[in-house]
DNA sequence: CATGCTCATGTAACCAGTTACAAGCGTCAA
DNA sequence: TTGACGCTTGTAACTGGTTACATGAGCATG
């Protein structure tokens, strides 16, 4: 019997019962104990320390309206790119007292809505979304509560949300540029879906817009498997391209792996560019050469806007990082 | 003026001053509309659509006394093993009504401690650990609350925890086995950081166990850079083995990559094993014969688990999920 | 026409905290 | 001795929901 109500969580009231004062006290050698004689603030703690209390964080909330954690609406935890995004995410999260509540939304934006709304409703302070053609609707309900809201993976000072992230149409830019510049003029660019994202947009219009290169466009499931499908149609032309420009690292891995098993070279038969520099971009044989994106600078800069926002109500500017490309060894120079 | 005041969250007094009705109405609404005339019903619904009024959280939660998240705590999210096992879980949970907060320990045994005590602080219902020597204290704070916690990655049907995973040892044991079965006799392991981590502990005792096959280790840090080193050392060697044993595919990975570049043959100067089953580990060149570690079966039962427990008090048996040798092509049969 | 029942709704207590305000007490100066 | 002040503590209202219980209307039955 006795065991039965010892199991129930003890509470402020217990506390007070038991360290003979009024709850007022307990509650203020948990939030102001310079403001409590030593002598009962002491006792007290003895007595929260002996019934293990743990003051409610939702009694907390209610009260003060702040939960302390964000969420954050990512498309897939198997891609290295958003791991590594919410990786430095979280640990910057955790410096400032904020959790993080993750989501997966597969890139669609129905579910981004529905998912957006089911954080909201659980009470996060704040949503961080990356990278995906959200739907108007998730702009109708963020405007409408002026919810805070940060979106990561591209770079738009003029959009309705401070976004902090790198500019997409650069980054392909960038990497296409350099292959021009080592002398490749017709490029097999491949890609992920185009359906309800906007960053392959971004990039797509990104290396379209280098002049004096002749490009083709292969679209993809984002894997590994999608990658070797996009070869098996390069390698069906007649006329093949120099290059192989990859906008994101998964599918260039996916192509430079399918490119060895069939005996070709790189970067002898293909060049081979990627996006994203994953940590594994180094160690690739030969080391792949690639678009950085900063995606752990990203989550540190998003932690802190979202931190700052949340604690001053500063709303973040937009905050551009720069891509940059990493030259390593799976791009050959072509002389004319 | 009237802005600002409109600015405030509506709640549920707002409706039913709004509505013209009780609080009670408007709660009966949301949660049992049956019992409220169609009428009313209506017409409270509109108010509430109008005013965009969304429940809180945290004071559901205080009656309740349920918040609806779970908290799980991975090494690192910047290995796929573990992203992967959160994906499915994440998923799972999704489906079960449940959200999820992710805590990173970076295998530290003291972090881990706090980052549990913060997550059962801000009132996580259910804890999800993995793979780490717990600290004794994280089992005192679990034990003294019976704090439902379910550990993965391992399987122990005598711990003081339910486990959901693999065993580790087993697992080890099916892949220096499987090389033995194949003819090598001199097998070099590659494994990650002993300290803190039982997992590793159990794989190098599972190798151990195998007998007649004559096993050197390598313990180097759990990256590619790592993998490299270990490679080094191995081939420094008067004597070297014919296999290697990966503990991780991440090392596997590493190793497979570096040979490529010093121009070694895989199988054939070296044979090469694999831990985990990433997907990159059927793309490689040649593909990796590894053991499957079930991690997204594991992240499936998991959340399955951790909702029943909270659903209905039903405390998980011990689960084992079985890992599988996935022969591939980095091995070769060696004649004697 | 009175009684009994069901159905819809309202009142108020309750959850576990925070906090404005009041009050008790001791100390010191006038 | 009295009043002012500061320090410590307690009372009770408040946060935003849920829910036990009470109330009252509408209808069928005796």
């Amino acid at each position: 019997m006795r065991d039965v109500s010892d199991k129930k969580r003890a509470n402020l009231r217990d506390v007070a019962k038991a360290a003979g004062v009024s709850v007022a006290t307990v509650s203020r050698v948990l939030n102001t104990p310079d403001t409590v004689a030593p002598k009962t603030r002491e006792n007290v703690q003895r007595v929260i320390a002996d019934l293990k209390f743990m003051p409610s964080a939702a009694a907390r909330a209610i009260n003060s309206g702040r939960t302390r954690f964000v969420g954050a609406l990512v498309p897939t935890l198997d891609n290295a790119i958003f791991a590594s995004f919410l990786s430095a995410l979280e640990s910057t999260l955790a410096a400032q007292g904020l959790s993080l509540v993750v989501s997966t939304t597969g890139e669609d934006p129905q579910l981004e809505v529905d998912k957006a709304r089911s954080l909201i409703n659980i009470g996060a302070e704040g949503l961080i979304l990356s990278g995906v053609a959200h739907a108007p609707e998730l702009f109708d309900l963020i405007e409408s509560t002026s919810f805070p809201t940060l979106a990561t993976s591209f770079f738009d000072p003029e959009g309705p949300l401070p976004t902090i992230g790198y500019d997409n149409i650069d980054a392909a830019e960038m990497g296409i540029q350099y292959l021009k510049d080592q002398g490749h003029r017709k490029v097999a660019v491949v890609h992920g879906p185009v359906a309800s994202n906007d960053r392959t947009r971004a990039r797509i219009e990104g290396a379209r817009s280098v002049t004096g290169v002749s490009i083709e466009f292969h679209e993809v499931p984002l894997s590994f498997e999608g990658a070797a499908r996009a070869l098996d149609q390069i390698l069906s032309q007649t006329e093949r391209p120099t290059a192989i420009a990859c906008m994101s690292d998964v599918l260039a891995i996916g192509v430079l792996q399918k490119l060895q098993r069939l005996g070709m070279a790189v970067p002898g038969t293909f060049s081979l560019l990627g996006m994203d520099d994953l940590p594994i971009a180094a160690h690739t044989f030969p080391p792949l050469s690639t678009v950085h994106l900063p995606v752990k600078r990203m989550g540190t800069a998003a932690g802190m806007a979202i931190a700052q926002w949340l604690e001053n109500g500063t709303v973040p500017k937009a905050h551009r990082l720069e891509p940059r490309m990493v030259v390593r060894e799976s791009v050959a120079r072509l002389s004319d």
